[in-house]
Order: C-alpha cells, then sequence, then structure tokens
DNA sequence: TAGATTGTTAATCGATTAACAATC
DNA sequence: TAGATTGTTAATCGATTAACAATC
C-alpha cells in the first residue's frame, strides 16, 4: 500500500473555513457550487479551491461543480466530525458557561457531558441541562464516561495541573483558554486559543488602516 | 520618500507570537536574548527570526543577541499597542463578561470603559467596576467618550444590526465573537473569532494521531 | 583580540496561480 | 452535441532556510 502524500498544513487550515461557508450555502438552500462562486465568497481564487479539493481526490463533478451537502460531509470527515465528541468543561465560569452554551457546536456533534469546578459558588448549577460538579469528581466522573475533549477554561494559574489530571485520566484532545504553554504526552492533540494574540491582530489592522490615510492625505496636500 | 516595502502577512502574523514569548521571558526576569534561544522555545528557526526582524531594520546587536524589553516596546508598538485602546463591550452575557474580566489585556492598555446589552436582566450590573448600560444609551456614551474599538459578543442574529450602528457612530475597530460575516466600510478593521474553526482544528489533529498509531500498529502486525 | 551573533544576500523549498485537456 | 467546469500538470511566485560577511 503506497504512503498517501501528506497534506499541506495551509490546505488543512483552509478546510474550516470552506466547511463554515458551505454551511452557509446549505442554510440558503444553494445545493450545488462552483469552485468559481465558492472562491467569489471566500475571497480566494478558484484555482486554489479545486487545488485544495484535488488533495483529497477531487469531491467534484466536471461541467458540473461541487454538490455541496456532499462536499460538507467529506470535508467534515477530513476533520474528524464524522463522530460524537463528548466534552467537558473545566472552569465553570463565565468563559466555561459561555462555551457551554454555545448551540451550534452541539448540532455539529460537540456535546458537552460534564461541567466541574472548584468554587462552591458555581457547584451545583446548572447550566444547559448540565449540573456543575466539584472538580473533585473529575477522577470518578472520567472513569465512568467517555470523554474525547477536554475544555480548560481556569483560570491560568491552575490550568496546568488540571490539564495533568486529565491526561493521567486519558484525556486525548485539549482545547485550552488559558494561554499557558501546555506540556503534554505526544499522543495528545492541543488547540490553544490567544485571545490576546487576535486582539493585537486587530490593533495593527487599524494602525495599517490609519497609516494608509494619512499617506494619501499626504499625496492630496502635496498635490 | 520611497515607499517602505509591504511586510508580508506571514510576518506580521507571527508578531503577537514573538510579543507573547517575549512577555514571558521578561516576567522570568531574562533582558537578553540570542535568535537562537527564541527560535528553539517557539520552535521555529533561528533563520526566521532574523529575517523577520531585519524586516523593521533589525533590533538586535551583532554579538550579543536582542535586548527583550526593547523587543517587547518595538514589537508592540508596530502592533499598534503604543497608545490607549478604548474598548465597549457590546453583549454583556458570559462571554462578554468573561472578556471584560480578562484583566491581562488591561496591563497591554486595552481598556474597557462600556458595557452594554439590551436583557433588563444584566442592565445595572457592575463587572469590573463598569455599571451595564442598556444598548438604548449607546449612542449617547458613544459621543461623549472616545472609543476604538466594539466588541462584539451579543447572539448572532442581532450582530450586524449592533455592528451598522456602531459603525455610524465612528467605530473603527470591531472585535467580533458573533461568528457572521460582517460587511463594514474599508477603513473599519475586523478581527473575528471563529471558535468552532478552531474545535475542528483540534478534532483534525485527534484523527491524525488516531491514524498515526493505527499506522504503527499495522506496521508492528505485518512484521 | 577572539568569540559570538546579527544583518543581509543567495539558494531552496513549498504554496499559489495559470492553463488546458478530460469529461460530464 | 455544445457548454461548462473539474482534475491535473506546469509555471510562477513568495516564504523559509542556509550561509557567511559585518561588527559588536
Amino acid at each position: 500500500m503506497k504512503d498517501e502524500k501528506k497534506i499541506s498544513s495551509a490546505v488543512i487550515k483552509r478546510l474550516p473555513k470552506y466547511y463554515r461557508y458551505l454551511l452557509i450555502l446549505q442554510q440558503m438552500g444553494i445545493s450545488r457550487v462552483s469552485s468559481n462562486d465558492l472562491s467569489k465568497r471566500m475571497e480566494i481564487t478558484s484555482s486554489q479551491v479545486r487545488q485544495d479539493f484535488f488533495n483529497f481526490g477531487g469531491f467534484g463533478l466536471q461541467g458540473y461543480g461541487y454538490d455541496v451537502t456532499l462536499l460538507v460531509k467529506e470535508i467534515g470527515n477530513i476533520l474528524g466530525m464524522d463522530k460524537i465528541n463528548n466534552m467537558i468543561v473545566i472552569g465553570a465560569g463565565n468563559l466555561g458557561q459561555a462555551i457551554a452554551n454555545h448551540t451550534s457546536f452541539e448540532k455539529r456533534g460537540f456535546k458537552i457531558v460534564g461541567m466541574f469546578d472548584n468554587n462552591p459558588r458555581h457547584v451545583g448549577d446548572i447550566v444547559r441541562g448540565i449540573e456543575i460538579m466539584h472538580s473533585d469528581r473529575l477522577t470518578e466522573f472520567m472513569s465512568n464516561h467517555s470523554v474525547d475533549i477536554a475544555i480548560i477554561t481556569v483560570p491560568r494559574e491552575y490550568a496546568r495541573e488540571v490539564v495533568d489530571k486529565v491526561v493521567k485520566l486519558g484525556i486525548k484532545g485539549l482545547w485550552n483558554f488559558a494561554s499557558v504553554e501546555l506540556e503534554v504526552p505526544d499522543d495528545v492533540a492541543v488547540e490553544n486559543i490567544h485571545l490576546s494574540e487576535s486582539l493585537m491582530a486587530l490593533t495593527y489592522k487599524m494602525k495599517e488602516i490609519r497609516n494608509r490615510k494619512a499617506k494619501v492625505l499626504k499625496k492630496t496636500e502635496s498635490k
């Protein structure tokens, strides 16, 4: 059996974006899309769309385009959404609760099965039908339930500790909001959310726009 | 005056990451770093570090390395953090409150100056010293205060409406958590947070790890 | 001075775009 | 069939890495 060639990370990074746009098309009741259509919506080239899908063997039909439903399914599968992902939220403060309330995840097979917090003020509260448990019960819970992903929404100073704990308990996926660098075994996947990086990207863009304006103004003056 | 050459977006995207690592060094009391040190921590090449900084003229000293404090300042300036950024939170639910409570922003000159919500249940509550106001007061507030950035944490169905409103009121930066595509004039900067894309990136990684394991297992068996 | 490490150019690598034959 | 649009290769472009002279 020949080794399938490695898909480049540039392509992978675009997949969730394709997925998102395809869901929008689906909601609009559009069942078929050409690489050209899709590329215009997403502000990329049609060549890139075809090239990207070609990496996976191609999902389209010459002279017709791509079937939206099929494409959603195929890309979903590539991204690992062909199964239910059971998730627990560790840290049931505002952020943890915000995520638990985010209904659109559930539609895509991401299911919150437990929430944990150290703070007695939160323990016992119900969020979207899930009772917040004390963190002491984490070990017991994880040995009785199948949990795929732990969402880390504790304050940063507790993050490493709880991560070590769930890793020991066998977790294989971490969605980390605690902006701490985590060290985990290489069979555990980590995705970090760095909100501050996004905020800085915003101020950079704002600065660029201000500079652009200043330049145009200067040009006009010197005329 | 010659046009300074355009910095590539690949470089820009790395700047917040450099910034983050440099802050860690600073906290550790390290005042000087070589491209080699930094590259190892960040898991990139030292060549890239030097090349990246060279884009801005170079911040280092031959035979010595880079001064951490200087570097933090320079990169901060490039990213537009050389000024206070006044921000308002629109949508004071769990997510809006979580962001308002995120203290590390404030240290970097990101200051929440107002919070707004439609829901009377939230109005009047105090979050980190800021009273949540009814959205009706947005227009009045913005004409009396200097606001740089609006953080959009309303449910997606209200997002476009409130964005149109603040754009009309002159906002120049939008940090959008509502996973809706926004259309704004081209002098308004937008940074979108798509949490679901990050979550899909995680399940993709998890799937890759599972596949890798399966392959190793197969190899072992066939021996 | 000798050693270290940047600044900077050149070489390589990979990703994007162009082009068009294949085919529905 | 004619028209449309993908699949797929080749060309181009840009980003990363290598190398080393400059210089602290």
